[in-house]
RNA sequence: GCGGAAGUGGCUCAGUUGGUAGAGCAUCACCUUGCCAAGGUGAGGGUCGCGGGUUCGAGUCCCGUCUUCCGCUCCA
């Protein structure tokens, strides 16, 4: 299941818009503006305006719609964000999630001290001993300069809980919402009478503090996850459904209109490995900075549910009443970040072409060829011109439509304009009220992306926008 | 965290050898037009990331600081 980078040139993807074409494209209409800007910004935190937040919760609900009301073997949850702190012990992740980094005194590159050559083995406790680089007497892998003691790099954010800070017990916020649906296994599972395989699939916000963030929505500190969890029998099961799940995550993008050239998958390799998992495809896009993750599908064994069952002491294991067997399943977990499909969709979608104008001749024309069920807004209504007798009726023409679908009324400016800015944040449907209106009751739809007008009833558009929308 | 670059109205930028900020686009109003970014008139909006220094005077020089971008690194 792997594909290799295209060789031939010619193969490839026309190129995807500049990142800064998005990312002003994005302030300007109101999707992605920087946190705290008034204070000059808050490094890897960026906040979703009007159209951002309603694009951001369509890419969800087609996540879930997919994940959960589609199938009958998944179910949600929405766990806390804060959780007990064992947790995060338990599940390695205040152990493992942290780099020890060392640092080059002359070229001040950074390496992970457990890959340096000669220090693979090393256990924890040397890999926190700041003597540890003289007495193996390690050097910079590049130009033999002297390393730094190693420090270590916790990615998860920690807070207090209780209201005396200096009595209060340190928590954390998590760093995946997996572990939420780890431990309500138990609950869920019996809740629902599911048998296995089943899963659960939560959508909710992550914290890690990364070193190095960027890359617009890419890489944040705060982030959104959509996570899904696939209970199954071990181990061949977990294989089979690890094969199973790429090629269904993969087809996920291109059903919403990703290009599919621009998607691959990349396995791991073994030493690139997460401490949880076994086996580890990415889902890569081919963004402007180059191939990224989007995806990540991962098989995570029963590491998770072993360690949960062995520190708290309850029991997690599954009986299957077929086999007449009790074990503990196996995970599979398909996880990706919302803020980057969300990236990925605009700038996908996004594409300058050539259109017709009023002179005759062709001027360029912004477009956001976003998928209807993405489109923060499904249609937009347009008086011909802000007369006093069009208004009115082109208001009645949108009060019929706003109980179905997130609208917006423009009546500012001509109506090529109008069209224009309609295209440019992804608009499928615009509906033009004009004076032949008041006569026939007819209005005119016009599709984003052939732009082909209908001349309907007004009274048979919200059955033309269904069968549309 | 280290190295490099940059930070001027909503966006993209200009700003000459330091003399108290401009443009295009966008926004809004009015008039005209009326189906794909039309024309006209007018308006709002920045003290130049922040703090300090040099100077009679700084967006324009110096120091500090914050933020962003590109590399090193990592992940959804």
């Amino acid at each position: 299941m792997t594909d290799a980078p295209p060789s031939d040139p010619n193969d490839v993807a026309p190129a995807v818009a500049e990142l800064d074409t998005i990312v002003s494209l994005s302030k300007r209409r109101g999707f992605i503006f920087p946190s705290s800007e008034i204070y000059g910004g808050i490094n890897a935190v960026w906040d979703y305006g009007p159209l951002g937040v309603e694009l951001k919760n369509n890419v969800k609900r087609a996540w879930w719609r997919a994940m959960v009301q589609e199938r009958d073997d998944i179910v949600g949850l929405d766990a806390g964000i804060l959780m007990h702190p064992q947790v995060w012990v338990t599940s390695g992740h205040v152990g493992s999630f942290s780099d020890p980094l060392v640092e080059c005194q002359t070229d001040h590159r950074r390496f992970r001290l457990d890959e340096l050559p000669g220090a693979e083995n090393l256990s924890a406790t040397d890999l926190r001993d700041p003597t540890i680089v003289e007495r193996l007497g390690l050097k910079c892998p590049v130009d033999g300069g002297p390393l730094s003691a190693p420090r270590r790099f916790n990615l998860m954010f920690k807070t207090f809980m209780g209201p005396v800070e200096e009595d209060a017990s340190v928590i954390y916020l998590r760093p995946e919402t997996a572990q939420g649906s780890y431990v309500n296994f138990k609950n869920v599972q019996q809740s629902s009478r599911k048998k296995l395989p089943f899963g659960i699939a939560q959508i909710g916000k992550s914290f890690r503090n990364e070193i190095s963030p960027g890359n617009f929505v890419f890489r944040m500190r705060e982030f959104e996850q959509m996570e899904m969890q696939y209970f199954v029998r071990p181990e061949a099961e977990a294989a089979a459904a690890f094969e199973e799940w790429l090629p269904k995550r993969r087809g996920w993008y291109e059903r919403y209109g990703v290009t599919p050239a621009r998607l691959r998958l990349r396995p791991h390799d073994q030493k690139e490995l997460a401490h949880y998992a076994k086996a580890a495809t990415d889902i890569e896009y081919e963004f402007p900075f180059g191939w990224g993750e989007l995806e990540g599908v991962a098989n995570r064994t029963d590491f998770d549910l072993k360690a949960h069952q062995q520190a708290s002491g309850h029991d997690l294991t599954y009986f299957d009443q077929e086999k007449e067997e009790r074990y503990l399943p196996y995970v599979v977990e398909p996880a990706v970040g919302v803020d980057r499909a969300l990236l990925t969709f605009l700038l996908d979608a996004y594409r300058v072409e050539e259109a017709p104008t009023a002179k005759g001749d062709t001027d360029k024309r912004t477009v956001l060829g976003l998928h209807p069920d993405l489109a923060p807004i499904k249609v937009a209504v347009l008086p011909l011109s802000r007369n006093e007798t069009l208004v009115p009726e082109a208001r009645r023409v949108h009060d019929l439509v706003k109980p179905e679908w997130m609208t917006q009324y423009d009546d500012s400016g001509a109506i090529g304009r109008r069209y224009r800015r309609q295209d440019e944040v992804g608009t499928p449907f615009c509906v033009t009220v004009d004076f032949d209106s008041l006569e026939d009751r007819a209005v005119t739809v016009r599709e984003r992306d052939s732009m082909k007008q209908d001349r309907i009833p007004a009274d048979t558009l919200i059955a033309y926008l269904r069968e549309r929308l």
